[in-house]
DNA sequence: ACTAAACCGGATGTTTTTGTCCGATTTAAT
DNA sequence: ATTAAATCGGACAAAAACATCCGGTTTAGT
């Protein structure tokens, strides 16, 4: 709906890394597609792309595998790991299509989306990945599918 | 981003329709398509949609077009239009795409999410083609694209 | 050195969305 | 009756999203 298929892997396959990573474990790919549900292969792609951005990093080889540096999850928001698989949200983009429009020439639902756009804007800069690992430690969230 | 690109061109068109309707014109294809911009062969297959969904209505031949009774247009809101095209909104849908994701066993960003979501249902089922009619014809909002 | 486990990258395939083409039909006007 | 303007429906095409396959490389452990 709001995120791409991809998007949605990659944020549920950030938190499974996330947690892992609080261990001291790294995750392989195969563990992470098991964990989140999702299809091998594709899931791999969308990793590499993770890591590319800097969202996450891996290791070659056996032992191998995802991690991220669990001083980093404070300062990881769900933006950046949205914006390394669906792009940076763009506050602009009129919710009709509309090429131009603004607050000074506002589309006929403009004023209502509004509102909808800083609520999304909101979520995405303020949920860090310490936040949600946090929900999913204490138990009071969960990722299993 | 929220709207399919399809859906977009159909509230559009919805709209432009409607104005003309309010002056008693029938809209054709053509002056549609040519006003909000949009292909115009794939105008044709939406507006067929909406027709038989009921949103508008048809009429074949020279002099023909297509037109929405003026007294349905307070009673006609957002939902109506965008379910036609990109179907019912579900209120259920889990943002990551979790099966099982509910209130009960919220995914680690069901809480931030869900006010979003009550956002977009309000939205849809509160504004009418009537009210979004008047910004047009008042000039407080504008659908040149 | 060998092997097994893992990530990486390129090519390919499938499905959905977006978009086009064209002939059929309907209807008002001449 | 003929014509021109319009919707309608089916087939097709292109692009994007979603997904798979496979060989290459890296690395820890034996």
């Amino acid at each position: 709906m709001i995120f791409s298929k991809a998007c949605e892997y990659a944020i549920r396959a950030t938190l499974h890394i996330a947690l892992q990573s609080i261990e001291g474990n790294r995750s392989s790919l195969r563990d992470i597609s098991a964990e989140i549900g999702s299809p091998e292969a594709y899931t791999s792609k969308i990793l590499q792309q993770l890591v590319r951005s800097g969202v996450i990093s891996s290791a070659k080889g056996a032992a191998g595998g995802f991690m991220i540096e669990p001083r980093r999850m404070n300062r990881l928001m769900l933006e950046d790991i949205v914006a390394a698989i669906d792009g940076k949200f763009d506050n602009d983009l009129c919710v009709i299509g509309m090429k131009a429009c603004s607050q000074k020439h506002p589309c006929p639902v403009h004023d209502q989306y509004k509102h909808i756009k800083s609520g999304i804007r909101s979520m995405l800069q303020n949920t860090s990945l310490y936040e949600m690992c946090n929900g999913l430690k204490e138990g009071r969230t969960c990722l299993n599918f």
